[in-house]
DNA sequence: TTGAAAGCGCTACCAG
DNA sequence: CTGGTAGCGCTTTCAA
């Protein structure tokens, strides 16, 4: 009576078992059918499929990767934030490439926060998934420790990681950043501003700033300011930041910003307090992201192939799972966009 | 011998039995140690605990859920793109209250097709989640039938919906698109144009063109127009749509764009091409996205609480799983924001 | 071509 | 406070 109840607590759904039964064959058969594993004839293979049908079963996929020594078809992607176009993107790349290959994508939004991704690792192992992408490159210790431990692909995506836990895809940042500065150096500018956000975490933004500082410093240029909000990376923070930054150092010439979406904030607010860009001031964002392509006037960026990051680490993880020879690191590279929001200093001067 | 090898195949992963033989214990108690179930001294508490650390045991949750008539912690949430911020921010607004409380969120994107719904909902439904979340009030059959037998709680968002599967969370599209109609027309505008994009499955931007042309048809104005673009909705296709809508009928003399990021495509494509907004055309969008409002000038739009929607649905499918009363139904509403991308017309004619 | 038995890692249930 | 036993739905192995 109890067992009998409890089950029916449990769940009134379909069973192999049960199939198995009302087509008249044994659980193995049924089992062999529904897998197409071979070694049954037609009729039964009839039979069973028409039982399938009629009680409408979904097999326990739980219970098959239990039995077995199979895994799931989980991979862990765990991504800072969705807010930001960017990310999301390289999640729209590994999502597609993973569902077409018949796997599922179960989210982590760890917001820029290590200890979020942490804890996030301890969940998401305990459903053996059957690979993990985690972005960035710095884990608390025990995350390491967890990841080391999952004996499962994993890809750390986002910074380009020449020695990764596993594998890694992703850009030099510092690059990106430095071969924006020298751009900017090259076309004259002396007095540099930079606007982005900040996180407890050392994150792939902040190497772009260095960079970005490295060059200023050796062409003899000053950094007037670094703005860094503790905010997220948008539209209106661009447009704010700009206003404080303009407001504690109006004689900057140029400002890089942490992403496209807050130089098209910084470009407006300068459209808005009536100053020309590029003429008064240049403005350079990062990401090349679509609305940096239908301004008025084309916004100095830096191309990422955001979707092909996504994708490429989606395949290393699938190719890791089907046990084909993997390369450990992928440099995507990136893409300096000159565009028309900055200009050559040396034509104002004439 | 063969065991031996399988099992060390299988995985080399820690198990509870390891912990209970390592701490001297039987399974039982360890599991009701790491369970915090109560029932067991201080000291064996620790002893197990300190195997825990040691031997670094990760539980395998799948066999928990397989042995007690518990369910995942997974919600499958299926939404048509990622690209698109709008379905972005209702995806956050889930994944964040979702993992407030321990659940994971399962991701599916259907690119707009009932068909990949329903292929997604089949593997989805194997992996035994706690609930599903669905963009959409329409689904195949068969999509209908695997909703009904799943017995789990599931939330149908976007599309208000009086009578839904189980549970829904959204807005009547058809009037927000009415409202935007009547205000227009209340402005003094007669001729209209739109530009969206088109998907095989009928879908919420469709109702609002709808209740927007019964309004237009209702004032005696006239819809010159309508633009659908087999192509996502964002900037790109904004622009274009409104260089195409424009070379056909340049009498137009307001658009009604699908979502904000096209109207703001269509507001660059008009500035480039000389022409002032609002005098020369009135522009509006949907959705109130970030980037409407730190325009030159305020976007004239739809505010829809796009966040609040996830939270609600993601809440909902929690207490369901709780086991509390839920109200089946909840219209979030929308508010027209008035902008200033359009004009009433008298000014323009005096 | 088919089936019976054993067991995956864990928890419910009962007995001590 | 503790432990033994049974069994979740499926697959593996071996035998028929």
């Amino acid at each position: 009576m109890s067992k009998i109840q409890k089950k029916s607590f449990k769940n009134n759904k379909v069973s192999l078992a049960q199939i198995a039964k009302a087509a008249g064959v044994s659980k193995m058969t049924a089992s062999r059918v529904l897998r197409d594993e071979g070694g049954f004839s037609e009729s039964t293979r009839t039979k069973v499929m028409a039982e399938v049908e009629r009680l409408g079963y979904v097999p326990n996929r739980l219970a098959t990767v239990f039995a077995g020594d199979q895994k799931s078809t989980f991979v862990g992607v765990a991504i800072p934030e969705l807010g930001n176009e960017i990310f999301t993107q390289v999640l729209e790349g590994i999502d597609r490439k993973l569902g077409a290959f018949g796997h599922q994508t179960v989210l982590g939004m760890t917001d820029h926060s290590l200890e979020q991704e942490e804890k996030w690792l301890e969940t998401v192992l305990s459903w053996q998934p059957a690979g993990l992408i985690v972005t960035g490159r710095s884990h608390t210790p025990k995350s390491i420790q967890l990841l080391r431990g999952a004996g499962i692909p994993l890809v750390e995506i986002w910074d380009f990681n020449s020695s990764p836990l596993d594998m890694s895809v992703g850009l030099n940042h510092f690059d990106s950043g430095y071969g924006m500065g020298r751009y900017l150096a090259g076309l004259g500018y002396t007095k540099f501003g930079y606007v982005g956000t900040s996180h407890d975490t050392a994150n792939a933004a902040s190497a772009r700033l260095a960079g970005y500082g490295k060059v200023i410093e050796d062409s003899g240029g000053t950094l007037q300011k670094q703005l860094l909000l503790r905010d997220t990376p948008g539209f209106y923070t661009g447009y704010y930041g700009t206003e404080q930054l303009l407001a504690a150092h109006d004689d900057i010439e140029v400002i890089y910003y942490q992403n496209d979406n807050m130089a098209i904030g910084g470009l407006n607010y300068c459209q808005k307090r009536g100053l020309s860009v590029p003429n008064d001031i240049g403005i350079a964002g990062w990401g090349d992201l679509p609305i940096a392509s239908i301004q008025p006037y084309r916004l100095t960026s830096t191309s990422v192939p955001h979707l092909r990051i996504g994708q490429i680490a989606a395949e290393m993880v699938l190719s890791q799972i089907n046990g084909e020879p993997q390369r450990r690191s992928h440099d995507v590279g990136f893409n300096l966009i000159p565009g028309s929001t900055v200009i050559t200093r040396e034509k104002l001067h004439r």
